[in-house]
DNA sequence: AAGGGGGTCAACCGCTGTCGT
DNA sequence: CACGACAGCGGTTGACCCCCT
């Protein structure tokens, strides 16, 4: 049926956001939400086309985005709603607060898929060795300067910087404290997937059950340690308005174990992301899920 | 010290699903 | 019912950065 072009192209920007495009689409959002995506940028004064707003928004201006690294628990959580869902990436991402479908591909495509088809242990540890410091570390402070960049452009409004861009100590496998962001997506794509969940079978839940229960189950402790993270932890100042907005104040640090649900089974309380690897190859390993996700 | 190779991640592209008219 | 507009999704790409040789 010939569909028109997402947006006429001249004129337009692409590629990497400048802070003050970052601050023009927050402070517009803020103000008057994203009814109309296509006719936001327009708005909102932006020579952007109206997905790569909603992209810009989505994957990184959220106030309830998560960066840093995954956790154990969280690619562990990812490797099972993958073998569950496919390629959905957001209906796993609606399972992982905070978190969005680009990231999760992402690590996907990048960590959890090549380990679990290397399925050496060496080679990972090496890899992981590499990866989990440095590499990251960079990434995230690339990140980070960015932010710093945006907050250096109106040092003024401070006040109102949504970025949730982790701080250092974010970089931990610990997660920073974890809201959800309620959208129809959000709540079609937790439905399909609950729904999926309805036709697991029978197998797969004693599966489950006994991979819970190799898992050691240290979920109390996990949240002890999550609890205390958060209250030494310091954020970034986030307007209120984006708290009361996004309704997040609803959701703690229990719903999200909630949300979480079974399928999380904390690792040990390790603090470190090369602890985070080693259980969680050593709990591949012993959970014989191997010959399943080789598969993948 | 420098260049190449590989890893990572943000962003783009094109398709599909949904809803309103 | 047909059509168009829009949002959302998944695959892919390109730029950037670090490590290794």
């Amino acid at each position: 049926m010939g569909r028109a072009p997402c947006c006429e192209k001249e004129g337009l920007r692409r590629g990497a956001w400048s802070p003050e495009e970052d601050q023009r689409l927050v402070a517009y959002i803020q103000q008057n939400g994203h009814p109309n995506w296509r006719a936001l940028p327009r708005q909102a004064g932006l020579l952007r086309c109206g997905k790569s707003c909603r992209l810009r928004w989505i994957n990184y201006l959220r106030p309830d985005i998560k960066r840093g690294n995954f956790s154990a628990d969280e690619e562990a959580l990812i490797v099972r709603l993958h073998r569950e869902l496919g390629n959905r990436w957001s209906a796993i991402a609606a399972q992982l607060p905070g978190r969005t479908d680009n990231e999760i591909k992402n690590v996907w495509h990048t960590h959890i898929k090549k380990r679990l088809e290397d399925g050496d242990d060496g080679e990972d540890k090496k890899k992981a060795a590499r990866k989990s410091k440095p590499a990251a570390a960079a990434k995230r402070s690339s990140a980070a300067k960015k932010t710093a960049d945006a907050n250096a452009v109106d040092n003024n409004s401070e006040q109102q910087q949504p970025f949730l861009t982790a701080s250092p100590g974010l970089s931990s496998s610990v997660s920073s404290g974890v809201t959800t962001f309620s959208t129809a997506t959000d709540s079609a794509a937790a439905v399909s997937s609950a729904d999926n969940a309805a036709t697991t079978s029978h197998q797969q839940e004693q599966e489950q059950e006994q991979e819970q229960e190799q898992l050691g189950a240290s979920k109390a402790e996990m949240d002890m340690e999550m609890e205390s993270f958060i209250s030494s932890a310091e954020f970034p100042p986030i307007d209120d308005t984006f708290w009361s907005s996004a309704d997040v104040m609803d959701m703690g640090l229990g719903a999200m174990d909630e949300e979480l649900g079974l399928a999380l089974a904390g690792p040990p309380s390790s603090s470190t992301r090369d602890e985070d690897m080693e259980f969680w190859l050593k709990m591949l390993l012993e959970a014989g899920d191997m010959r399943d996700l080789s598969v993948l």
